[in-house]
RNA sequence: GCGCCAAUAGCUCAGUUGGAUAGAGCAACAGCCUUCUAAGCUGUGGGUCAGAGGUUCGAAUCCUCUUUGGCGUACCA
């Protein structure tokens, strides 16, 4: 799946890809000379294909593959002897150095000249710094993220977290391809839902209040929406009452308005705290309440202008034959409106309030159909923009038990989750006896929990359905976001001590030659391909390629600094070239932790 | 019923436009701390890529069917 922007007028240089288009080009050409010396007819050759470029399962087999399965039947020659007649070539009329050709049976193998790599690579990073990888594929784009949408009767849960990490990171990764980016959020503040603990309250509350009980605003509103639930199986009038409410609610009854507003205000209270701690940030606010009445009015426009039709009963229809759907409601037959009506609203109005050129709505799987429907109608409305909007539905979050349910009580809490993260970073930190060490423990300890939350919850793949098992999400080893900080902190560790030794250093220019290591050859294409992979997490609204990237980068690093000393290396030549690799890879590392939500930490 | 999505090691997940011996982490076992942070590194064991066909020189990947699971198909949000 790709987004809905156009490649072209678009440049945006990523240096391994150069260097394998060249090469790709150079062994073309030479096949189709090849041919042409043994007089294969050209368009023979062209039903073969394009030639492909790809990567050898293990680096010691070189850094670029080219497979010659497709052009065996052309050539009447199995692919291994293409191999070889192209390498003769190669070597023979191109100038190509034979040490850098690498002949695996049938694949053409390139050693890559990774020194000249890794000059351009650090010209880049060291030119580009905090904005190394960044590409300006989405340059001049507005682009609104819609994420979070908390509902105003209970506290965020560990789905939120999700869609929240995901609306921030793809925010984020959108950015770094030049786009501008508005984050919204949508408070779903209306409705019977919302109806329901704010009865209770007054049924059961006493008038406590989040200061009074000393509970967060949205626990305290949450605790009433579990006691209407309990009411509700005693009293079965409770779900009527709730819906008298609503009505009372919608005629501007004055002692339920102020109500909702004082409890709203006590959960978004409660909710911002969360975004704080978690990293979540908005640069505008929607609400429901304010938008369901546009949303009616473009309904009964459209009904005069045939988009719509009317049952006998009242109640306003679209018929969705066109995209294979039934029909769907869309205005209730006593003239309420509903949640999709709402939708139409807010879409309209934001667009109003700020032209986007795409709006991607981070929402749950499980309502693909009425992103559907609303875009549908949208466009039937005649709004021009509605090819703009995008789905970006990202699969549940179940327990290793099952789905979560609030009835049964076994939603996670995102505060609680949060909070038991938090404290057994700090437990880790005491149990090494590093408070010392990294100042301020608190803070250290929540931005640990912070990363391996985002890195946890980014890293599948966004699309799919995921498990959270409780007891790997608090593991701090392994293959966590916890990792990735380490590696940020062991290397901002090493270059303090650098700092104090640097100026013996001084006249020592970076000679990339030096780095001939397997290993420092791996380092230096991992970091040339990060830009790459900052524009597919772009196409793909994918954050977990960028975190699938940081792994691969930590344990490339992890290993070589385990086995070859970097400040006590054997010359003072090959110390400067392998603290400026280590310096782009600590620009690396922060670069993509910027784009996951993982802070980084200097220490830790 | 219909529609959408998924199925890869005991568990949780990766797996590029179809390419070489399908990779990690956890869990298990065995090593490595007077050595740039052991939240680390190394090794061992663990696979009918749900099943069956098809396309292809070549399939975890593309197509068809089957099985299993999830979600949707509300005048809920």
């Amino acid at each position: 799946m790709s987004n809905e922007f156009e490649d072209n007028d678009v440049e945006y240089i990523v240096m391994i890809q150069q260097v394998k288009e060249q090469w790709r080009q150079l062994i073309s050409e030479q096949l189709v000379l090849l041919a042409k010396e043994k007089s294969i007819d050209e368009n023979e050759l062209l039903k073969a294909g394009p030639l492909s470029v790809q990567i050898p399962p293990k680096p010691e087999m070189g850094d670029l593959a080219f497979p010659l399965f497709p052009f065996a039947k052309v050539f009447r020659s199995s692919p291994a002897q293409i191999v070889s007649m192209l390498k003769e070539r190669l070597v023979g009329v191109c100038g190509v150095s034979e040490s850098s050709i690498l002949p695996a049976g049938p694949y053409l193998n390139i050693r890559l000249d990774v020194s000249s790599l890794a000059r351009d690579v650090y010209t880049r990073v060291s030119n580009e710094k905090d904005s190394y990888g960044h590409t300006s594929y989405l340059k001049g784009k507005r682009i609104m993220v819609e994420f979070s949408c908390p509902n105003t009767n209970k506290p965020l849960h560990l789905g939120h977290l999700r869609n929240d990490a995901i609306g921030e990171s793809v925010s984020a990764i959108l950015k770094a391809n030049g786009a501008e980016v508005q984050k919204v959020n949508l408070i779903n503040n209306r409705g019977v839902h919302i109806c329901k603990s704010m009865l209770a309250y007054q049924k059961f509350s006493d008038g406590e209040t989040p200061e009074s009980a000393g509970i967060k605003g949205d626990h305290l509103v949450g605790k009433y929406y579990v006691r209407f639930a309990q009411w509700e199986k005693e009293d079965p009038s409770a779900t009527e009452q709730a819906q008298q409410m609503l009505k009372k609610w919608e005629n501007g009854d004055e002692e339920v308005l102020s109500l909702w507003n004082r409890m709203n205000g006590w959960t978004i209270d409660g909710v911002e705290q969360t975004y704080k701690k978690t990293g979540v940030s908005f640069d505008a606010y929607y609400y429901e309440s304010d938008t369901y009445m546009l949303g009616k009015d473009n309904i009964l426009k459209g009904l005069e202008n045939g988009v719509f039709y009317k049952e006998e009963d009242g109640s306003v229809w679209i018929d969705l034959s066109e995209i294979n759907l039934d029909k769907k409601v869309v205005l209730r037959k006593d003239g309420t409106s509903l949640y999709l009506t709402q939708d139409i609203g807010t879409a309209i109005q934001r667009h109003e309030k700020w032209p986007f050129d795409s709006l991607i709505y981070v929402v749950a799987s499980e309502q693909s159909y009425h992103f559907k429907v609303l875009f549908y109608v949208l466009e039937k409305l005649g709004y021009e923009w509605a090819k703009d909007l995008h789905h970006l539905s990202y699969g549940m979050v179940n327990l290793p038990d099952g789905k979560m349910k609030s009835r049964e009580g076994t939603v996670v809490d995102a505060d609680d989750l949060f909070d038991s993260l938090t404290s057994l970073a700090k437990q880790e930190i005491i149990g090494k006896a590093r408070e010392d060490i990294v100042g301020d423990v608190d803070k250290v300890s929540a931005s640990i929990a912070l990363g391996a939350l985002n890195y946890y919850l980014l890293q599948t793949t966004t699309t799919k359905d995921m498990i959270f098992n409780p007891d790997d999400s608090i593991s701090f080893s392994g293959n966590t976001g916890p990792y990735l900080q380490y590696m940020g902190a062991r290397i901002s560790s090493m270059l303090k001590k650098w700092d104090e030794m640097k100026h013996d250093f001084d006249g020592i220019e970076f000679d990339p030659a030096v780095l001939d290591l397997q290993e420092e050859r791996e380092l230096i294409k991992q970091i040339a391909l990060f830009p790459s992979l900052v524009l597919e997490g772009a196409k793909e609204y994918n954050p977990s390629v960028i975190t699938s990237y940081l792994y691969d980068l930590s344990r490339l690093f992890s290993r070589y600094y385990h086995d070859h000393a970097v400040l006590k290396a054997q010359s003072s030549v090959l110390i400067k070239a392998r603290v400026t690799l280590v310096e782009m890879v600590l620009q690396v590392l922060k670069n993509a932790y910027a784009l996951v939500g993982i802070p980084f930490l200097e220490s830790m």
